[in-house]
DNA sequence: ACGTACGTGTAC
DNA sequence: GTACACGTACGT
């Protein structure tokens, strides 16, 4: 019972003081999607805040100036930020849950670049479900059977609950670093929680809802962003 | 073994 | 309904 509290409040809150050890070198964590091609962070993240792949195609120049990364931007519930406007980071594309595509190639075309093309196609598809070619014919990252874990009953025969991992592709999914001044960065020790910028949106949502239910955005049936492509 | 982060219960 | 704290799954 209680699912209606834990999915977003619950879990979303807690706390740390410093945001010192924001995660590894370089491995975020182990993404389940295989996001560059090539792993192993081959360069310095321009912004420190996002992954070094996804900034390409994204800082055309008329943005991107903020200059110094501001933990809140967005207007989430901290420090009540008021979000300036010329700030504009994963919360447009992923928290907004617009039509990436659209957007992503409108800077395509005023930067003219033919890479953007496909870096726009790969967040669209990226954002539901990778269209890349790995298919991952079996690498299921969940051992399913052969595992006491996977059979999700410990040896008590306490039912334990799996827990998801976070999409990888989203906006706060791609962040890199802990603002370091929300409740989770604050109180991390204590809430052992991922900062709330970070704090991935497929996470968020899908309380239970995961597997039957084909969840859509509203208005843009996918079908019609397609065509704006072609 | 350790740190990180998701899920859940409770407090407000 | 939101925020905080705890247990624990998960990866290294
Ligand atoms: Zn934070
Ligand atoms: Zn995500």
């Amino acid at each position: 019972m209680h699912q209606s509290s834990g999915g977003s409040g619950g879990g979303g809150t807690g706390g740390g003081s410093e945001g010192g050890g924001a995660e590894k070198h370089g491995h975020t964590a182990s993404l389940p999607v295989s996001q560059g091609t090539a792993h192993h962070h081959p360069i310095a993240p321009s912004n420190g805040n996002f992954l070094p792949g996804y900034s390409g195609g994204a800082d055309c120049g008329v943005m991107n100036k903020q200059g110094h990364a501001h933990p809140d931007m967005m207007g989430l519930s901290e420090g009540g930020n008021c979000n300036g406007g010329g700030v504009m980071s994963g919360g447009f594309l992923g928290g907004l849950g617009l039509p990436p595509g659209v957007i992503v190639m409108a800077m395509g075309s005023a930067g003219g670049g033919i890479s953007d093309a496909s870096s726009a196609f790969q967040m669209t598809s990226g954002q539901r479900a990778l269209t890349d070619c790995q298919q991952h014919t079996n690498s299921s990252p969940c051992p399913s059977s052969s595992s006491p874990s996977s059979s999700g009953v410990t040896a008590g025969g306490t039912v334990a609950k799996r827990k998801r991992k976070r999409c990888g592709v989203c906006g706060p999914c791609r962040r890199l670093i802990n603002c370091g001044v929300c409740s989770s960065c604050r109180n991390r020790k204590t809430g052992h929680q991922i900062c709330k910028f970070r704090k991935c949106e497929e996470l968020k949502k899908k309380p239970g809802g995961g597997g039957g239910v084909l969840e859509r955005p509203p208005s843009v049936p996918a079908g019609e962003a397609f065509r704006w492509f072609f």
